[in-house]
DNA sequence: TTTTTAAGTTTACAGTTGTAGACTAATAAC
DNA sequence: GTTATTAGTCTACAACTGTAAACTTAAAAA
């Protein structure tokens, strides 16, 4: 019975989210304030944001007596998950590998995060295929690397 | 003289993106068509993403007699690269580990994808932190697995 | 129990995105 | 050179986003 459809969350929500994910159970009071002093949002914004939320199924409002309380209907890690999955789906398989690598080296990955991908790593490998087809239309390789670049950047 | 900002490249624009990458130089004519077939877009669906792209800096119209043609603006790799390290920004950080481990698993990887991962990771193992923090607000993290999951899912 | 205040609900509004028709200006065909 | 085709530009429009004011109702205070 984990939650199915996982909703989009946006660029904005997601900061809200994190907030309610943070605290697992949170009045509105306590949303309003903390956008406020860490996001400069007023305070109608929050209100706004938490209701498109729960509009969304991303919160649930708990509670029957009026300081209700919020608190997550989906799970963070299940959310970012979608979201990152989602995303590059919408781009070439060819090249997922290196937007990964960009991703890795951008940030800072605990050892255990390390050796757990190291171990996917090593497991993937196993099975991997000497290269991936690029997926984009029409059914072209993006990737020949010949001559086509010389436009790009100004 | 690379390409300095990174423009934010929407859904159906990624679609368009790719065929333009692909080709390296297209007629609007040759757009349409694949847009047409592959993804069920009318004519003006094209014309329209093909404008907006072009505002956005992402395309540039080459040619001065009629039938123009068509080249990106931008790299494939460089724009995939900023959508995600783009995204995982709004993310909490103390999760980034899985949710990369996350896009592993649920895509293909070449063999030279997996070993050029490998060796990144190995180099970034030597100055890993122990752990990485949570950067959530309100500063918290979001991440003690205490109680509250219970109302998650329905 | 009347007033205040805080919490929650509606409305607003500009900009973006997905989708696409209408219109205009070059070319190509006759 | 007209006319028919295209290619390109403008307009449209609903849903979604970011942002927030206005309004309403339920508690809390007086």
């Amino acid at each position: 019975m984990i939650d199915e459809q996982q909703v989009a969350i946006t660029d904005s929500e997601w900061d809200l989210m994190r907030a309610v994910w943070t605290l697992k159970r949170v009045t509105s009071r306590q949303l309003i304030e903390i956008m406020e002093t860490e996001r400069q949002w007023a305070p109608s914004t929050t209100k706004t944001m938490l209701r498109r939320l729960i509009k969304k199924n991303a919160i649930s409002q708990v509670g029957d007596t009026r300081p209700f309380d919020y608190v997550p209907a989906v799970r963070e890690q299940q959310s970012m998950d979608a979201a990152a999955v989602r995303l590059f789906d919408s781009m070439c398989a060819m090249r997922t590998g290196s937007a990964v690598a960009a991703v890795i080296q951008s940030r800072e990955l605990s050892q255990d995060d390390i050796a757990n991908l190291q171990q996917i790593l090593a497991e993937k490998m196993k099975t991997a295929p000497k290269t991936v087809a690029c997926n984009c239309l029409p059914d072209g390789n993006c990737m020949n690397m010949n001559e086509g670049d010389e436009h790009i950047g100004q």
